[in-house]
DNA sequence: TGTACATCAGTGAACGCGCGTTCACTGATGTAC
DNA sequence: TGTACATCAGTGAACGCGCGTTCACTGATGTAC
């Protein structure tokens, strides 16, 4: 969007290098996740010599972050993909739909595509609400905004009460991510992957039920 | 348990150097988690040279899972600690208390002691319910076991559907094991440990009652 | 009780590996006159 | 339009690091006679 004085200015020598090391990266993740993200295997895999990295990233650490951003817009679209799914399947409740396709993206997200998924926490950990663009999806939100946009919708509906909102989102992402490992990486990383989905399915609409019925927040009984 | 003929035949050299070494790997971990248990690391800790460590392991990859049995052991004590605390805080429903134990030790453990942490689940997702008995608690069963006793009692109680015993046990661990991770490595991880103590505390006990409210496994509503 | 011997826990040097990072450089690109 | 020059993206060799693992060994322990 900035004014393209020089015809498009592409290639100096390689084109793109920055982006070809970001992409190179994204692949190498996809391959053994975060720890297969190395400097020297992403100029490898460009095709250029180690060094070259250094004119675009100051760091080793710099050039994972950037693969996690770019895991991350991808992680926002599979949720928007979902949600828009769940959205189509009940719309007559769009609020609770729209928090269904954030679990159910996260989830599918993680089952697809674990090493983008393991990589793409790296950029989560660091920095929940960056507004890094690459991080976003097609509708300009990161995943994290996502899940708080949906609690916001119910709580604007008065569905759950306000104090709800950051132990509803804490409780909803923790459990989509304790299932999204323990499938990944975790004990039911053998199961097949239709069982992950059903029951990945059911987590979801549980979680979400459980919330609308009794949410988190307002003092509970002792226990 | 074995006959004692000789007079504990302690010490050829070192006296024991396979448990020092695992012990130099469970401190390790301490420090950095499961990527800090490098043989050579445990075998400097332990003052000997490294090659010493192949006397008693085969590879660095045994060492790592003897210290995460070790570590799952640990767990497990905290574990059974937090259950005689929530049956002595509601001595008249033990079975839920217990559920709540086990969540209460799984989360307590992992704010303790996050690289101990990290690295039993090393050891736990290569072998759920391994019968390595370094990896059970005082009352000789692992974590997992501990979560399935407590579900399974609440199943005998006609509290909880049998078909919910594993989708039950699922949904226990993904919340818990996602909110330890988020608290631990994620997002979470600079909050004060009050406020984590709080969320957590509040998260199990909402995970608990939601599950006896309306438990999982039982084909729920479509979304 | 004393000596010869077998066992085997631990040593020390070395291997090859891939990593992140630095250095002085080269050579293609774009710019000024 | 043509030449001299500055820029700076990418090169190639090298560094030091810590890792897991192998090798031939040493020397303390326990055992047999």
């Amino acid at each position: 969007m900035t004014s393209a004085r020089q015809p498009a200015t592409r290639s100096y020598h390689h084109g793109d290098l920055r982006e070809a090391l970001v992409r190179a990266g994204f692949e190498l993740a996809g391959g053994g996740g975060s720890a297969a993200v190395t400097l020297r295997a992403a100029t490898r895999l460009a095709g250029v010599s180690p060094t070259a990295a250094y004119r675009h990233f100051s760091s080793h650490e710099e050039l994972q972050f950037a693969v996690g951003m770019l895991a991350l817009g991808d992680l926002a679209r599979a949720i928007e993909r979902c949600q828009a799914a769940a959205v189509a399947a009940d719309p007559r409740d769009t609020s609770r739909a729209r928090l269904v396709g954030v679990g159910d993206g996260y989830i599918g997200f993680a089952l697809d595509s674990p090493g983008a998924f393991d990589i793409a926490m790296f950029g989560l950990f660091t920095m929940v609400d960056a507004a890094e663009p690459a991080s976003t999806g097609d509708t300009g939100r990161t995943p994290y905004q996502l899940l708080t946009d949906a609690v916001g919708s119910l709580i604007a509906e008065s569905r759950l009460p306000a104090a709800a909102a950051d132990p509803a989102a804490i409780t909803c992402w923790s459990t989509v991510h304790g299932f999204a490992t323990l499938a990944t990486r975790g004990p039911l990383r053998e199961f097949p992957r239709e069982q992950l989905n059903a029951l990945g399915h059911e987590l979801v609409r549980n979680l979400v039920d459980g919330l609308l019925t009794s949410p988190p927040g307002v003092s509970g009984r002792a226990g």
